[in-house]
RNA sequence: GAGAUCGUGGUGAAGUGGAUAACACGUCAGGCUGUGAACCUGAUAUCUGCUCGGUUCGAUUCCGGCCGAUCUCCCCA
């Protein structure tokens, strides 16, 4: 029977892998040019970190962490999200000394342990970014504008952009208290889900899917902002509408972490079952300094890229075609076998991808892997073409053969390949 | 944590309470003794998720369990 891969996880085989190249390089390139810059921290922290900056209460932490004690007797977790683990070693490695102001981006897994289900996986994948140093709402619309443009360029089609602000903390209390004063006396009308939510998440009440009707006159959180609030999120709506970025606002909008402030998104998109937020983020002024760092403000995102690549496949997005192998050396004889893995590795250090039988197979059989590979040229070396100092280049496309020395091999084919792409181009 | 559906070869799949498990693709070999994509011929399953239990003379086919997949609720990426 052998092993099989645990539930939630996946293999990523060549012919699919490419598609996750694109986007992690399409992502690199974004960030280049926003001026995001790469960090790479753990994939597991102490599990402290997590309860501290998600949040006690919430799902994440109450049930899906992958929480062990290793050989130390330490509790340690598999990262659930990027934000902390970046918000840690800004805070550890005092990057908030230096003179900029601190952009950073990470691609790499996050583990949430749950019954699987369309979109969702248990180890899945996160592209985020994460500023630190700054409460100006233009860094909240980069952020947005970089997700969206992250979307856009990758192309994909259809995706919206949700928008509220979730006030600060002693905002989101006073709302709670209104809101609860609405939704009491509704209690028993409200579906099951809602009545536990009560409790559990007041704010995710009025997301409710099943009944919509009771909630009419419900208080919107964006009637309870202060004025520092209210000025943070229209300056938001400004330059979101100076850089072009559609959006919606949603006052219902509410993120399942506890750190966010003022802003919080979302990116939807339909087509994944009943999924359809592909992304997220929004700002979270009291993180840095609940864990033990400097007051600084920040805000971040991150981006499913699981989800990302269910819908390019879905929506038939063409991946450019690949440059596969350039040539496939067929060798007839034992003196020539041994020419071709010369040959071989001088076209391979001259930048050449090149592929050889290693089998013992016939020449038709060599053929054949050739034609499979989608080579650009076959050069076929037998014992007349080898006392020559020859070899014969075939170019498959045409079917046309050519008699070439062996030391110009590289360079009829490096020569070759330019002018293709020069009348691809054109 | 709760629920629904499903589980046959490398792949897509058909079918039956019992005799060699259809068909297609793929792969390999040959037709073409040094030349690929077409065509023809042939070959190609530790036997139907499980060193699980039950019904039966007999189970891949029926029932239960377990495992896995897909999907839904909750929640999220």
């Amino acid at each position: 029977m052998g092993f099989q891969k645990l539930p939630g996880t996946q293999d990523f085989l060549p012919g699919s892998v490419e598609r996750w190249q694109f986007v992690e390089s399409k992502a690199r390139d974004i960030c280049r040019r926003f001026n995001f810059r790469e960090i790479r921290t753990p994939i597991f922290e102490s599990t402290e970190l997590y309860q501290r900056s998600v949040g006690e209460t919430t799902d994440v932490v109450e049930k899906e962490m992958y929480t062990f004690t290793d050989r130390g007797n330490r509790s340690v977790t598999l990262r659930p999200e990027g934000t902390a683990g970046v918000v840690r070693s800004f805070v550890e490695n005092k990057l908030y000394g230096e003179p900029e102001l601190t952009k950073l981006y990470y691609i790499g897994p996050m583990f949430r342990y749950e019954r699987q289900q369309a979109g969702r996986y248990r180890q899945f994948h996160q592209f985020g970014v994460e500023a630190l140093g700054a409460v100006d709402p233009a860094l909240d619309a980069e952020v947005i504008a970089l997700g969206y443009t992250f979307y856009t360029e990758v192309g994909l089609k259809g995706v919206s952009v949700e928008i509220n602000s979730v006030g600060t903390p002693a905002v989101r209390a006073a709302f709670r208290d209104r809101l609860l004063e609405f939704l009491e006396p509704k209690r028993e009308l409200l579906c099951k889900d809602c009545q536990s939510r009560i409790d559990r998440n007041p704010l995710r009440v009025l997301d409710c899917k099943v009944d919509q009707a009771h909630f009419e006159g419900a208080p919107s959180i964006l009637d309870s902002l202060d004025e520092e609030c209210r000025s943070h999120f229209k300056a938001l709506k400004g330059h979101l509408m100076d850089m072009n970025i559609p959006f919606t606002i949603n006052p219902r909008l509410v993120r399942g972490l506890d750190y966010y402030t003022h802003t919080a998104f979302e990116f939807k998109a339909e087509g994944i079952g009943a999924i359809d937020t592909i992304g997220g983020g929004g700002r979270y002024n009291g993180l840095v300094a609940d864990i033990g760092g400097p007051d600084q403000p920040g805000v971040g995102l991150g981006l499913g890229l699981e989800r990302t690549v269910i819908l390019l496949e879905k929506q038939g997005v063409e991946l450019d075609s690949l440059n596969g192998v350039d040539v496939y050396l067929v060798a007839l004889g034992e003196a020539a076998d041994r020419e071709v893995t010369r040959l071989l590795h001088s076209l391979r250090l001259r930048g050449i991808a090149a592929e050889r039988d290693y089998q013992g197979r016939k020449m038709k059989a060599q053929m054949k892997s050739a034609d499979r590979l989608q080579v650009r040229f076959t050069a076929i070396l037998g014992d007349d073409e080898l006392q020559r100092g020859e070899i014969s280049l075939k170019q498959m496309s045409t079917g046309e053969q050519r008699v070439v020395p062996l030391h110009e091999l590289a360079d009829v084919i490096i020569k070759a390949s330019i002018t293709n792409i020069n009348n691809e181009g054109v």
